[in-house]
DNA sequence: CGACAGCCGATTGTCGACAGTCGTCTAGCT
DNA sequence: AGCTAGACGACTGTCGACAATCGGCTGTCG
């Protein structure tokens, strides 16, 4: 365990930073399934107590990331394919359905702008074969709807499953998206959005995720 | 905040043992929505250090049973009937479906007998009016089987969604379910599973949960 | 009388120390 | 050599103390 980058913060929500920098390394594939995680020396990587790192990894754990052995440490788990499909994919339809609809009458020109913005980074960042960038306008994308949506449950739900399909894609499946057709469908489903037809929207955001996250088509 | 019920634990997980008191206190309705949480009582009242709290309170929150603000503690939340129909019904239907089909060819004959025990336990606690019983056995049903799918995540996900939904019956919509009819299913949704046809079972989980935990039919 | 800076109490966030638990390694016995 | 009791090391679990933050209160000044 060594070099995730970034060292002491400046004095604000640890947790919530020791939280994102695991995330990250255990998303990008730079900690692998299996991989222990010890409180100790997280702590000490990150210049904090052990406090905020159990914390973090308690939070990780809920998002299925980690599993942890009482007095036995943490673990880094892998996510299989059966799970994405059947578990993970239905369950994001099932809350994005739900927030699109609660979402659409909220949002306003500005929202529609921010959408437009990150759609339009997406296509950028797929022409500049940037699997980074392009995953994070996605993301983006999609959790601005759903804080919009004003619906906290669903937004918390959202983001404990979201890791999980992260990971998968960067370490277990990369290059299975292609990123042009992603952006593109951003793009459409902006369209639907604009168009305020609630029915739509919904049949929309349904067919997105399931070509976006279903099962394999081949690398672009 | 007072009498939580049980007072000192005698040294074994604490922190599980505070998350149970607090989550059985709210999905009773013991804890309204709205209450608030203060780590400091809440620990004097169970005989423990903050700690254990702490991470029992950011348990609560990622089952949404709390909201907590930085620096201001935490309250207990409500669930809306929108909220369990449409998103933690069909959740639940997406988990069970995964998992009852995964722990079909799992399932032992003693798996099976404790499962006809517990339907039967429902039958007894509808037949004396207990709804305490029913939904513990109820729940004991669902979790053999989604224990037996040895889908970790799954098993995870069912236990963050569940509370909420059992908050909901307990709390806000009590008398909603018919004490037999809930028993009856059981028993013949147990029968499928004897039968061994798995698109029968699925077929049968969905609707199960469907017309148990569906949109409001009148009290028995 | 009203706006506003600064203080105060309440409560969480973080820390360092110590207690408890588990797996392993070892020494002694047979 | 094989086996078991106990010691050891590596961690996590828990604790009490202190730092930081927030909202409200207060006193001052225009």
């Amino acid at each position: 365990m060594s070099g995730l980058g970034l060292r002491r913060v400046p004095s604000q929500s640890r947790r919530e930073h020791v939280a994102e920098i695991l995330r990250e390394a255990i998303t990008s594939g730079q900690l692998a399934p299996g991989a222990r995680l010890i409180e100790l020396d997280i702590a000490a990587e990150l210049g904090t107590s052990r406090a905020p790192v159990r914390e973090a990894l308690r939070q990780l754990e809920q998002e299925g990331l980690i599993v942890s052995y009482p007095y036995r440490g943490s673990e880094v788990l892998g996510v299989s394919q059966d799970e994405v499909e059947q578990v993970l994919v239905p369950i994001r339809i099932t809350i994005e359905r739900f927030a699109f609809a609660k979402a659409l009458p909220r949002l306003t020109e500005d929202d529609l702008r921010t959408l437009q913005a990150l759609a339009d980074e997406m296509e950028r960042a797929a022409i500049e074969g940037s699997a980074e960038r392009l995953a994070d306008a996605d993301i983006r994308f999609h959790e601005l709807v759903i804080v919009r949506s004003e619906q906290r449950h669903c937004l918390q739900m959202w983001r404990t499953i979201q890791p999980r399909v992260r990971a998968y894609f960067r370490r277990d499946a990369p290059g299975h998206q292609d990123p042009a057709a992603v952006a593109k469908q951003h793009h459409q489903l902006l369209d639907v959005i604009r168009s305020g037809d609630e029915a739509a929207v919904l049949q929309s955001v349904e067919r997105h995720i399931h070509t976006h996250l279903g099962p394999g088509r081949e690398p672009a």
